[in-house]
DNA sequence: TCATGATTTGACCAATCGGTCAAAGCAACG
DNA sequence: CGTTGCTTTGACCGATTGGTCAAATCATGA
C-alpha cells in the first residue's frame, strides 16, 4: 500500500539535462554550489582518478552531504564530464594564442612559458587530463580527433610555414608541439617525482630557464 | 557445532609472506601462473589504474577464477606491489648504462633511444608507472627519494662533468634528465592523444628523428 | 592403486559505493 | 504570518568488490 505512484511534480533537480527549453538561469546559490562541487571534484578526481574517487569524498571536501551534492549534479559521471569538457578549452587556449604574424621564435617561447605557467598554477587540471588520457581517453576520446586535432593541425601549418621561410630551424611541427606539451606538463603530472629528485630546489625555477634554452637552441635557424 | 577451530594445517598458500625461513623454491606451475597473473594484472592496472581495476577482471584475463588467483597472491595490493617494485629497476637500467668514459653526446642520444624504445615496446609498464606517480606515488614514494634520486644524482654529476669540460653545452643536468623521461614516455603514456593528432602516421618514426635532432642541437657545445 | 599434497572452485560474507526517496528545513515574498 | 518552491538530510537499496572457506579435483610417486 505504500509507494505512492503519484509524483506530485515535486523533487525536481535544478537544470534539467537536455531538452526542456529555456533551462532557468541558475540562482546565485546554485552557481556557487556547483562551482564549489567542481572544485572539490577536481581535487579528488585529479589525485585518485575517476574510478578511485567516491562521491562521498567529493561531497565531504565540498562541505556537503552526498544527497545534497547529487541535488546539484545528477551523477558522479556528470561532474566528471563537466570538468573535462570545461577543461579542453582551457587547455587549448594557450595554443590558440600563437600568432601567425608574430616573430616565430618569440611566439613559440611564449607558448612554452604559458604552458609551464599553467602547470605551475593548475596542476590539478593537468593531472585530471593526464589521468583521462593515460587510461585511453574513454570520455573525451572523440574530441581528440576533432577539436584537438584541428587546432593542432592549424598551428602546425603555421609553424611549418615559418620553417619553410627559414625563420625557424626545420623540425617536425607536430612532434614539436607534443614536446612542448610533454615537457611542460611533466612538471605538474610528475610533480612528486621531480621534487623527490630535486630535493629543496624549486622545480619551476630551473624548468623555465632550461626549457627556453632547449627550445631556443632547437629552433634557432 | 560447525566452524571447526582446528585448522588441520591444510590450505597453506605457496610462498609465505615474511619470516618462515627457506621459502620453498616455487614449483614450475607456480612460477608460470604467477607470471601469467602479473602479465594480466599489468594489462588491467595500466589501463584502469589500481582502484579502477578489479580482481575479477585480472583473474578473467589470466584465465583463472578469482579464488584461484588469490591462491597465488595474497591480495590485489600484493600483485600491484610486485609489479611496481619489479618495475623501478627496469626503469632505471637504461639510465645506469650511461658510461662516464663514453663520448658524451653519443651516450645521451643512446639513452634517449633506449628510453624511446622502451616506450614503444613496453607502453603498459610506462602507463602503470605514470598512473602511480600522477596519483602521488602512494606506494613507491619512498623509493623516489632514495634509489631513484641516488641514481639520478650520480648520472647528473657525470653529465655536469662533461659540461664543465666543454664536451656538452651547458644545461641543468637534472632538468635534462627529466626532459628525456618526459619526451620519451609521452609517446607511451599519451599514446591515444598522439595518435589522434597524427592520424595514420606512426608516432615513433617521427619521434626518433625529432628527439635526436632536438637533443643534438641542445647539447652540442 | 592409493595416499599425499598441490591446485581449483562454487558459495558465501562484510564492506563500500552510487544513487533514491520522503520528509524536513528554510528563505522570500505577498 | 502563511504559502510556495528551493535546499538539505537520514535512512535506505541494489550492485559490486576484495577476500574467505570447505570441499572437490588433480598430479605424482611409492
Amino acid at each position: 500500500m505504500p509507494k505512492n505512484p503519484a509524483r506530485k511534480a515535486a523533487q525536481d533537480k535544478p537544470q534539467e539535462g537536455k531538452a526542456g527549453g529555456a533551462a532557468r538561469p541558475l540562482t546565485r546559490i546554485q552557481a556557487q554550489k556547483r562551482a564549489l562541487i567542481l572544485d572539490a571534484a577536481l581535487e579528488v578526481f585529479s589525485e585518485r582518478g575517476f574510478r578511485g574517487s567516491t562521491v562521498d569524498e567529493i561531497a565531504g571536501r565540498a562541505g556537503l552531504s552526498k544527497p545534497n551534492l547529487l541535488y546539484y549534479f545528477p551523477s558522479k559521471e556528470a561532474i566528471h564530464e563537466a570538468l573535462l569538457t570545461g577543461l579542453l578549452g582551457t587547455w587549448l587556449d594557450p595554443l590558440a594564442e600563437i600568432a601567425p604574424e608574430g616573430e616565430p621564435l618569440d611566439e613559440i617561447l611564449a607558448y612554452v612559458d604559458r604552458k609551464l605557467e599553467m602547470s605551475r598554477k593548475y596542476p590539478r587540471e593537468s593531472r585530471l587530463f593526464a589521468n583521462e588520457i593515460i587510461q585511453g581517453a574513454p570520455r573525451i576520446g572523440e574530441l581528440l580527433g576533432t577539436e584537438l586535432k584541428d587546432m593542432v593541425d592549424e598551428k602546425a601549418a603555421v609553424i611549418q610555414g615559418w620553417m619553410d621561410e627559414g625563420r625557424l630551424a626545420q623540425a617536425h611541427p607536430h612532434h614539436l608541439i607534443f614536446s612542448i606539451w610533454s615537457l611542460t606538463q611533466h612538471y605538474a603530472d610528475f610533480d612528486v617525482q621531480v621534487r623527490a629528485v630535486l630535493g629543496k630546489e624549486d622545480p619551476f625555477d630551473g624548468a623555465s630557464e632550461f626549457l627556453s634554452g632547449l627550445f631556443r637552441r632547437t629552433l634557432t635557424p
